[in-house]
Formats: structure tokens, sequence, C-alpha cells
DNA sequence: GCGGCTACCTACATGAATGTAAGTTAGAGC
DNA sequence: GCTCTAACTTACATTCATGTAGGTAGCCGC
């Protein structure tokens, strides 16, 4: 109302970005979606609207519903595996105690969503989205047994297994850890603590 | 084609069941459905599809979807908790190992898809649903402090962080552990293995 | 300035899920 | 056998997510 100088038609006011940004920022919103109100609440139309765009135009941008969402996935699956990946470089430079490994790991899991989208993923049955995540876990899996295990087939075995409970505990953690922790009357921090505790249990 | 008799039409067969079987078959249709092909394939039609009867017959008996979704969670974390009273049960009759205890607890979580439907349930926010395991969740506390833990508010808590440490353990890898497990080389039963050989250490 | 590429838009079509209205018929009780 | 309840049905209406078609307009290079 304030520059209306033509009376019939307010300017459109469209601004127009690149497209690797636009994508971004949809992506982006998607996530902020699914984190704050489920899988069911990431449609075009509301990630579109939250970012100023007709949903039109998202399929513009990504083919389809299927594509903004595949997009998504592999946004936080990339987040999840630099995260991994950067807790692997941490530990290999001799600075990686077990704790600080943990509260690495349970980060990486909990930051952006990455454990509800997980759990969205298994749910939904799309599992080939997990797929890239196999490798971090396995480089994971080196670097712990580099730094900590003694040689042979029983180490290795060892390793693999602490890896298994810390990620099943951080997953669970992120998906219903604040429910069952308040039914229990625990801490935030109570599962990284139970992990960093017995952890260090697993290598020697 | 036997037994058209009569060309216009032939017989409707319709069967007539009580309002309480019709509910119980199709909750329990719609936990297969759940469980097979994930939250977004329950749907009225699908449901109805499977038992023979149209989506309007189903409003018809729960009022709404939010309806049988409500019941169908409903059936489910009263299973449960019928599960964890059970363990419960076993444990103070002097019976229950620890391995016992926790092979229970992976059960109750895994079969029916428990697991599944809680990772839903708090995906999509609808947190009350959780409520009633509350109560089996601190029943089973109280159990396995009577059986196994000295006096006092520490050894409380212990109990408290075994229980929470389980039930993340046993949570997640009702959800994802099937892929975890394939990424890092595991068996079926790494993960029960896992908490059966260090709960123990939780309590003394 | 101006032409073209394409990021955007509006408008419409489609299909799926849910819900409503108005019947039909099965079976229980008399 | 008759009647009445309610478990069923069909035949709508509605809403919403997705997708398509075609036009509009911002920016880059000339």
């Amino acid at each position: 109302m304030s520059s209306g100088v033509k009376t019939k038609k307010t300017a459109p006011k469209r601004r127009r970005r690149g497209p690797e940004e636009a994508r971004r920022e949809a992506v982006a919103t998607a996530r902020a979606l699914l984190i704050a109100s489920g899988p069911k609440a990431v449609t075009l139309k509301a990630v579109g609207a939250k970012i100023g765009v007709t949903h039109a135009n998202l399929i513009h941008h990504f083919g389809s519903a299927a594509g903004l969402q595949s997009a998504l996935m592999g946004s936080m699956v990339r987040d999840l595996t630099d995260a991994l990946a950067a807790a692997v470089t941490n530990l290999r430079s001799d600075e990686g105690a077990p704790r600080a490994l943990v509260d690495e790991v349970f980060e990486a899991v909990d930051v952006g969503g990455a454990g509800r989208l997980a759990a969205w993923i298994a749910l939904s049955g799309d599992l080939e989205h997990l797929e890239p995540i196999r490798a971090a876990v396995q480089d994971l899996v080196e670097a712990v047994h580099e730094k900590f295990a003694e040689e042979g087939e029983d180490g290795r075995r060892r390793i693999t297994r602490a890896i298994l409970f810390m990620a099943l505990t951080a997953f669970g953690d992120s998906v219903i850890g604040a429910s069952l922790r308040d039914m229990l009357g625990e801490g935030d921090d109570a599962a990284r603590d139970i992990v960093a505790r017995w952890l260090p249990s697993f290598f020697y």
C-alpha cells in the first residue's frame, strides 16, 4: 500500500535466484519442516509457502515431489557422513578421547534431524537412501580399530560391536530419547553418558 | 460364475459381524499393513479392501480415519505394556536371568511392530499415545531394582540407566537394526548379545 | 537497449484419501 | 413371521498433494 503508484497492479516483486541457490533453500526449508512437524508436513505447497514460491516452481527445480524428498535425504545423509568423517579424523589425530567421539557421533545423529530422517527412511522402506552411510560407518570402525584395538579377528569383532552399540543408542536417543528419559527421570545427557562410560570396555 | 442362478443379481453374500469383532479384525489388518508397508499404507481403503469391507464401513466403526489410527496405536501400546509386564513377572518369579529379560524386552519391542510404531508416533508428534508405556517402563525399573540392586539412591539410578540403555538399544534395533547390522557384518542377535553381555555391569 | 534463456507464475487436470447421505439387508428379539 | 436396530452398501462431495500447460518477467550477454 505504500508505493502503489499504478492503481491496477502492484509490482509482483518477483525475485530470481540461481537454480543451485533455489534448490539449497528449498532443501533447507524441507529439512526444517521435517524436524518440526514430521514427514507428513513436507509437501510441495508447504515448502514453497515458506520460501515464497509456488509448488509448481519446486517441481520445476526438482522434477517431482519425490525428487525433492530424495534431495532432502541426500542432503541429510551427506551431513551425517561428513560429521562421522570428522569424528574419524579427530580420532586419528591422536586427540580423540572416547567421550569426544561419543559426543560427536550423538551430535551427528541428532543435529539436522538425521536420526529422525533415518527412521522415516527405514519406516518407508527406501533403504537404498541409507546406503551412503555404509562407507562412513565402516570408516569409523577402521579408525577406532587403528586407535584402540589389539590385533586379530577378535579385536575387529569387538570394534564393530562397539560401533553398533553406540550407533543404536545414538539413533534411539534422537528419536524417542526425550520421551524415554522423561519417563525415567533422567537428564538430557544420560544416553551419551552411558555410552561414554561403557564404550572403552569394548576396546580392551 | 458357479452358482449364479438368478441372472440379474448374484447374491451379495454380505456377512455381518458384531462391532467388536469388526473392530478387532480391522485393527489387526491395519497393524499388518503398517509393519509390511509403513505408515503411509495404512488407509481406510487399503484396510477395508483386505477384509472385504468398504472404507465407509470403517468410518462407521471408528468414527474417522484418525479413530482407526488411534485404535491401532492403543492396541500396539497395550501389547507392548503387556509384554513388559510379563517380563516383570518373570523377573520377580526368581526365574528371570538377565539374558531372558533382554530377550523378552527385545521381543516385546520388535514383535507386532511396536518399535516401528513408536518411531512413527514420535515422528508424527502424537506423544500422548506413548504415555501408557510410562507405567510399564517404571514397573520394569522397580522389578529389576528389587531383584538386582543394592539399596540406596545410587542403586536406583544405576537401574534406570540400565533400563534406558536396554530400551534405546531394543528400539533402535527394531527400526534400523537390520540395516546397521548389515553394514557391520553382524548377525541378527548382535544387539541383544551386547545388551545381555553388559547389562549386569549396571547392576552391581 | 534488446533478445533469449529460464526462473517464475497462474490456471487447470487428476487421483487419492476422507467424509456424508441415504439407502439395504442381516439377524436378534418378540 | 414381523419389526427394529445397526452393520453394511453405493453414490455422492470435499479437500489436498501432485502434476501439466502455457504465459510472464528477471537477468545476462550482445
